[in-house]
DNA sequence: TGCAGTCTGTCATCGGGCCGACAATCTCGT
DNA sequence: ACGAGATTGTCGGCCCGATGACAGACTGCA
């Protein structure tokens, strides 16, 4: 990733706004947008790169961007006095993500961290204002992927009040492997480092009950563990395991 | 509440044109609308009154409206096939829901039922694009409005994750007193009837935790309990329970 | 006024997941 | 290739909240 991210956009290199154009290009977002606005929104655009484990907005966590992933990937999520964090996800590329800093005080702040060597298109705040504003039927596009935003976080919660253990687990891996997975002879790997600590604080339990129920997953034939990462082995299985009843 | 929307806005009376614009008029959402949008939307809506526990969308659970609160109480919730059930909220009047009916296929169903006796401004989904997509920059207000829900459920799953059943249950009942409470002699009653069966579901824990939970807030005179109904004896105290360290 | 249905209060028991701890294993930078 | 740091595997004890059960209180309708 940290070298497929140097490629595509180099870190000092020339201005590269034909890159950021493609990046724009491949999100569901803009996906309808006309010609002309991609090449504002790449006009104001700026590409940055970090390392895995850096914070995003480190800087100026007042910082009022919303981003693009252009390559890697980045964990959404945010700490507890206690000293304990809850993920909330693990985005890939091509997502656009902090939409809720549109908001002059967001409810809430989450963390941004660069959960392997990311690249990212930074879009400022006013400048997609301006832009929106020009041509505001491109709210739209804005207000249904909002929508449909909310739609996930509802699913999420609904899982977390009424879904068991294994079912959330089992939801959440096949959840990871649609964005990040890379299909392979074995079944689909989820193409992540991806600590049992971790999973435990998207599950919100420990890393030891992520251990006991990822061998049992393993044991049943269910995945393939291979240290940090874990490869699917039967899909199906999984997904029926996940069902919800909807 | 019942007695009351017979005032308003009557059963089989009048077009009631009048009533169903002074509603819109109140909610957040269309504060800054100009007239004669109000007006359109008005003339698209239509009037319903549901008898407490009434399913909204009972008849057709497919029906693509989104409604308004004029008076009374919705519940938000889904059940699980295990026959336990997720409430998600207790709206209170003039807020909008249901605004994620506006994609084709939402991502998750929950349902709508009426908490008290009360009455809904329905709008079709169809006719609020129409005007939506004829005066483009409205779409800006769907979109704010649906970034500042998105972060009101994400803060909703970070306390769910992070917080102790203390801290969520503080903070929803002072969320509760919030949108439906009545400040009096003694402190803010929570205007409805709470079974503690129902905080059960809102917090994910069953009536028995609620019962001996809720016993402790009144020994700590935080509340008062009068069977159904809760009235809130020493809000600075529950805030700070409830403090979320932002 | 009385009765059916709902809601509360409380208990004993049970279990899943937390906590703390420790050794073994793997990764990565130097 | 090696050592520091990160990650895993595993155990026993413990605690909070779930479960199931039952009596008593309250409400609202007939």
């Amino acid at each position: 990733m940290a070298s497929r991210s140097r490629e595509s956009v180099g870190e000092g290199t020339a201005p590269a706004h034909g890159d950021r154009l493609a990046v724009l290009r491949r999100c569901p977002l803009f996906a309808g947008w006309p010609e002309a606005r991609l090449a504002d929104l790449a006009r104001i655009a700026r590409t940055a790169d970090y390392p895995r484990g850096a914070e995003i907005f480190a800087r100026d966590p007042e910082q009022r961007d919303i981003f693009v992933i252009a390559a890697g990937g980045v964990e959404v999520s945010r700490g507890s006095a206690a000293g304990r964090k809850f993920v909330l996800s693990l985005s890939g590329p091509f997502e656009v993500l902090a939409l809720v800093r549109l908001l002059d005080n967001p409810p809430i702040r989450f963390a941004y961290r660069a959960h392997m060597d990311t690249t990212l298109v930074h879009l400022p705040v006013a400048g997609l204002r301006a832009i929106l504003d020009a041509d505001p039927i491109l709210w739209r596009d804005i207000a249904l992927l909002m929508c449909a935003r909310q739609g996930d976080s509802l699913r999420l919660l609904n899982d977390q009040q009424l879904g068991s253990l294994d079912q959330r687990m089992a939801w959440t891996l096949a959840d990871l492997a649609r964005i990040h997975g890379i299909a392979g002879e074995q079944g689909t790997d989820v193409g992540l480092r991806l600590p049992q600590e971790q999973l435990g604080a998207m599950l919100g339990v420990t890393r030891q009950s992520v251990n006991k129920l990822l061998r049992g997953f393993e044991e049943a034939g269910l995945i393939a563990i291979d240290y940090n990462r874990i490869t699917i082995r039967d899909p199906a299985a999984l997904d029926r395991l996940a069902a919800r009843r909807d």
